[in-house]
DNA sequence: CATTTAATGAGACTTTTGTCTCATTTCAAT
DNA sequence: ATTGAAATGAGACAAAAGTCTCATTAAATG
């Protein structure tokens, strides 16, 4: 999925990841800005010449698609630390709290970002890599310890349902569909976690 | 929200309404066809000048998410005929199937006004009409026969979670983040309705 | 240090978006 | 039927995306 000058792959392999990283840091930095930056600015930021950002990139939304926000989650170590094992409901719920956060911190970008996504997408471009899923992992680490009161049916039908609730896109049904705001939102967040995790217990 | 001509607002109304359906109509035809078609074409489609489509929309974007596809949905009585009144969990599988089918024969032009939807609110644009929520009606039409089962709140609640498993937003999550085949997606779905009403149940 | 060659910069060119102006057409009311 | 106002069309213009080409710069290697 990475472009960059053609030549021999490894050739000049660090000033090609450094430019590369510029780049993507650059279009971080403006995106937090709540605007749609064009790739001139992005370029200029980076101190790099236009002709430069389209050897590394196809064009401005790749670039914006992959810029590094900075989507911070505690890891799961941090996530779960004083967190009852034996509780899944309570352990999602601090899933849900972390993502929640995260997203409201970083809103502008992650519509953007789901913007250019979608655009790709039904353009038929299948090529482009598939989302970045960071919420599967973490409700399984969230579920994990409690494994044994699900069948292995009912945990793997779990953990995709639970799939819905947690990311973005419930913000934006939440947000945007429905129009509730902050409190609503996680209130039925919660009802629909402890929910869905009860209904799936034997 | 809509543009026209600005003058008089019901001079020649009839002619001004007919020409901004000629565009919407005519880039409804052209979303169709799974491109996102530049205002150039869709003022060709509707043999209108560039200029005067310029008069109906502020840009291409809202004429693409005001474009009027096709999004079939049976209408209330047709929805639940024949199905039981005391069953509110058939009730809203059959809300379900409805949407899902309808997204599915939409599913490219409905990414594309997600995205463009998105892009707007992204820059922080306000001003946009609220999006069209069709959902709610019909998650509401669903469980009414059955709301004597539900306390008003637990009733509320369940319908705003059954928002999140409903819409365009699911397809995208089971679709582009989870990468379900369409028959999983289904199950995924139709278990969490099910979870979800009974949950809700005194 | 010199040479090679990959990465970069500069800039021309095309397409599309979006804005504006001015000439024409056409509706509708007298 | 005429006329005055409103909608439209034609086209110029600027900004941004994207594509190319060619000249420069700079990294690696002997």
């Amino acid at each position: 999925m990475t472009a960059a000058p053609k030549s021999a792959p490894k050739a000049r392999a660090n000033q090609k990841r450094r430019t590369r990283k510029d780049l993507l840091q650059a279009a971080a930095r403006l995106m937090k800005e709540g605007r749609t930056p064009s790739l001139e600015e992005i370029a200029g930021e980076a101190l790099v010449s236009r002709a430069t950002a389209y050897r590394y990139f196809p064009n401005v939304e790749a670039l914006l698609i992959e810029a590094p926000l900075d989507l911070a989650l505690p890891d799961e170590e941090a996530m779960f630390r004083g967190a009852p094992a034996a509780d899944p409901v309570a352990r999602m719920e601090r899933v849900d709290r972390a993502f929640h956060d995260m997203i409201l911190d970083n809103e502008t970008p992650l519509r953007l970002m789901l913007a250019k996504t979608m655009e790709r997408r039904a353009a038929g471009d299948d090529g482009l890599p598939a989302r970045q899923n960071r919420r599967t992992p973490m409700i399984e680490a969230a579920l994990a310890p409690a494994k044994a009161e699900f069948s292995r049916a009912s945990l793997d039908r779990l953990q995709k349902a639970l799939a819905l609730v947690i990311g973005t896109e419930a913000m934006i049904v939440f947000k945007d569909v429905l129009q509730l705001d902050e409190k609503e939102a996680r209130e039925v967040k919660r009802w629909a976690i402890r929910a869905l995790i009860e209904a799936a217990r034997k």
